[in-house]
DNA sequence: GTAATTGCAAACGGTTTGCGATCTC
DNA sequence: GAGATCGCAAACCGTTTGCAATTAC
């Protein structure tokens, strides 16, 4: 059941506009775009498809995990996991070591990176 | 100036919070934690004051750029880097064969991973 | 003493949702 | 025709902010 119901004239429009723009865009922006075409369309009907077609994995939502932001105290090195069950973030610890391919990324990139942030995502063992 | 201007009781307490958790906390959890010792605390204080400690780099904030939701339709694999300046994100391509050391951390873990996500933060060159 | 910080409450901005009307299959 | 989807507007929720009172240095 991964398949769109139903291509409302609506949803057509949104899922071209992002698949035929290189930045990534916001939900406004989206929104401005279709409204050159279906001037009485709601920002409503933008959200409702783009979750839509974010769960049927038509396009990908950029930003990490849930609404509100978390903080941590805890200034080693380490990457972090979430589940995508219950939500929760645990601390994955590894060595320099294995950076190496991050560190080429880096030096080979034609951006002046400064850091990077790395995320793990799956089924933790307690929701297992 | 990185220093710590005054330190007050509630922003002592909220950091001491933080630093004494291995969790991911919350806002809200914070506002709870630290409303025990200092029942009359506001909301405000601990926002004004989480934002106040990262500023100075005594926690982290974990979680990505803008508050709004950024969509793609470009399914390739890629990462992403983001400007610090203008918020501005571009695409990372790179060969497979530089994600060794991912795949090696995913083989690894205790977590069952499904996938990951990695961005890249620096100044772009149009704010250099 | 003075500038930084607080508590309070209102405002903000992005996103979601309930509803009756409309459209797609 | 039936159920999915729409437009509209109100509600939601995490976060920020203006202000007068208080506090740390």
């Amino acid at each position: 059941m991964n398949d769109i119901k139903r291509m409302t004239r609506q949803r057509k429009k949104i899922l071209e506009v992002i698949k035929n723009t290189n930045n990534h865009p916001k939900a406004d922006w989206v929104y401005d775009q279709v409204k050159k075409e279906i001037p009485n369309i709601s920002l409503g009907t933008i959200y409702r498809n783009l979750n839509y077609l974010v769960k049927k994995e038509k396009i990908k939502k950029l930003n990490f995990g849930s609404s509100s932001s978390r903080y941590e105290g805890n200034s080693g090195l380490h990457y972090h996991f979430r589940c995508k069950e219950c939500g929760k973030l645990f601390n994955i610890n590894i060595d320099i070591g294995n950076l190496k391919s991050i560190n080429k990324i880096k030096k080979e990139s034609k951006f002046d990176i400064g850091y990077h942030r790395l995320e793990f995502y799956g089924i933790c063992s307690d929701c297992k």
